[in-house]
DNA sequence: ATTTTGCATAACTATATAATTATGCATCAG
DNA sequence: CTGATGCATAATTATATAGTTATGCAAAAT
């Protein structure tokens, strides 16, 4: 049971004292004196329960107990140091704002309703969308200027220093108009897309690689006629209305597929199943409103995913 | 600036006020009455300098800055809470303990420097390492029972409800004992693995279908003589007593072949490249102490992959 | 138009608090 | 042996606290 009479002058008291390893030196930096210093901790710990330092002639050293209790102490007070400073920036900024970096697989499907599911929790906070390449994002996820990043795992080697929460996992699509050529035989021979024009993810995108893979296992070489782009407007409005096929994250044109407006070529594209979540920094602690934001993300995308397993069906 | 005269009571009464959206309520579940509530709440915002509440006359609601704050106030409390529970579990079993799966890449290079770097840290900490096929462990961690598990990043339907934290990146090796039939040639026709026994990771290994890809796409269909096996040691012994030839990841031999015990078989493994790191789950926040051994192993990891890079060369 | 609801304020009281100074006591260095 | 170091304890004091009861007051409900 907590003890309501722990004040923050306790902690910060024993995390200086722990800090030096001196009640001396600690109560010096603390501006008081000596025996205030004891007599606080003595209240810490009657108030716990527990012998924090051992005491001897030489400085204190802090008991098994103290080791432990350390980091949460530490922990408590940043987090009550944090909401401080939070009240202050709310105060100069009017409002809090979330910075959030957007991949094409999510950007149409999942995200819409999740943000607007936090909006309803949290109206304050002001949430910045910025989509782009995802080197661009992780970039920026790195430095900083962004705190979440929402789409497909990057490379490996853009991972460092990032940590990578799963929300599902997806496949890559290859999606032509309704009543394109290729649709009118059951079963296509798939290396007849090379008839087409074909828009392809850029270099830089983080499913190229896979899907240059997986044209090479089917026997697809390089495409003649090729659009590379990340735009999913204009990939969705050129494959309606010319006989271009369209290689793109499922997730980019799942609501587009089910309402018939894109189709599927029936082609395996098991290898493409990759992981899809969130992607934030490791060393920077999650701030609340942040850690709000990925509840959000996670039920809806827990939902959609749900949605999307009963359409199968 | 934190003001020190902030106590526990002062966060609860607030969070517990902002909870109920009720004065009266509040004060009913505190069992206290309710001018001391109310006297509670304008103290803790005059130690902050921001108003809280909005208060009509059909209960209070939480103010923009109220809004913020309860955040954070929350995590103070839970990290105090966590903090006195944690020296009951100190008094009660002698000590923290962390339980910690590891998978085989990591078991033999990064893990026991890591280790036994943590320890230094944080001695009194018990660490309970447990290896095994990573379905039990990812399923251990999903239930509780381990606290971490380091290794290659799961098959995405496993991941779930874990974040993983990238530590780096490695490919499967192909190695064999000096001397090796095989490596007589310069350039060995790699087709011929089939002639001699072949250890490779059993199904339920991570890795086991990366591998499959692999010696698809080199042309090598199923193995006649195969042993499956997850057991390092044996793989070890058998390897550089016999002609087997064994598929493993490259971190569980790393050593081995640095000594010259073991020898790679020049064949591409680019395909195999993929995430080492930390897994945990994302709902329980981490604690402290496991904080801390993931900052050991990733300082570990660093100092390992920066070797590795320059042995390269 | 009352009554009820929900919160604020005031007045009061017993404790608790947060410091202080003065002092004691063991250990360690010289 | 002596003094310095480092912490604990005691005595003291002004102030803060954590509650209490009693009361007021405006909005909402009846």
């Amino acid at each position: 049971m907590l003890d309501q009479r722990i004040k923050f002058r306790h902690l910060t008291c024993f995390l200086e004292v722990a800090r030096q390893r001196s009640v001396v030196k600690a109560a010096d930096t603390l501006s008081i004196t000596q025996p205030a210093v004891s007599k606080t901790i003595r209240e810490l710990e009657e108030h716990l329960d527990a012998r924090l330092f051992d005491r001897s002639k030489r400085g204190v050293t802090l008991t098994d107990f103290g080791k432990v209790f350390l980091r949460y102490a530490g922990a408590s007070v940043t987090a009550l140091r944090q909401g401080v400073d939070s009240i202050s920036q709310v105060r100069m900024q009017g409002g809090l704002s979330i910075n959030l970096g957007v991949l094409p697989t999510v950007a149409a499907s999942v995200m819409p309703n999740a943000i607007r599911h936090f909006k309803t929790l949290s109206p304050d906070t002001t949430v910045k969308v910025v989509a782009g390449p995802n080197v661009m994002l992780m970039g920026q996820l790195r430095v900083g200027e962004l705190d979440l990043v929402v789409g497909r795992l990057a490379e490996p080697d853009q991972m460092s220093g990032l940590s990578f929460i799963h929300l599902y996992s997806e496949h890559i699509s290859l999606v032509a108009r309704p009543g394109h050529p290729l649709l009118a035989d059951k079963n296509p021979d798939i290396t007849r897309i090379r008839e087409f024009t074909v828009l392809v993810p850029p270099k830089h995108a983080i499913i190229h690689p896979t899907v240059d893979k997986m044209l090479i296992a089917h026997g697809i070489g390089a495409l003649p006629d090729r659009i590379e782009t990340v735009s999913t407007s204009f990939g969705r409005a050129f494959t309606r209305e010319t006989d271009a096929i369209w290689i793109i994250s499922n997730g980019a044109v799942a609501s587009d597929i089910a309402e018939g407006h894109l189709v599927e070529l029936p082609i395996d594209t098991s290898d493409t199943f990759g992981p899809v979540g969130l992607t934030t920094r490791i060393d920077s602690p999650i701030s609340p409103p942040v850690e709000m934001l990925i509840n959000a993300v996670r039920e809806e995308a827990s939902r959609h995913h749900s949605e999307q397993a009963a359409a199968k069906t």
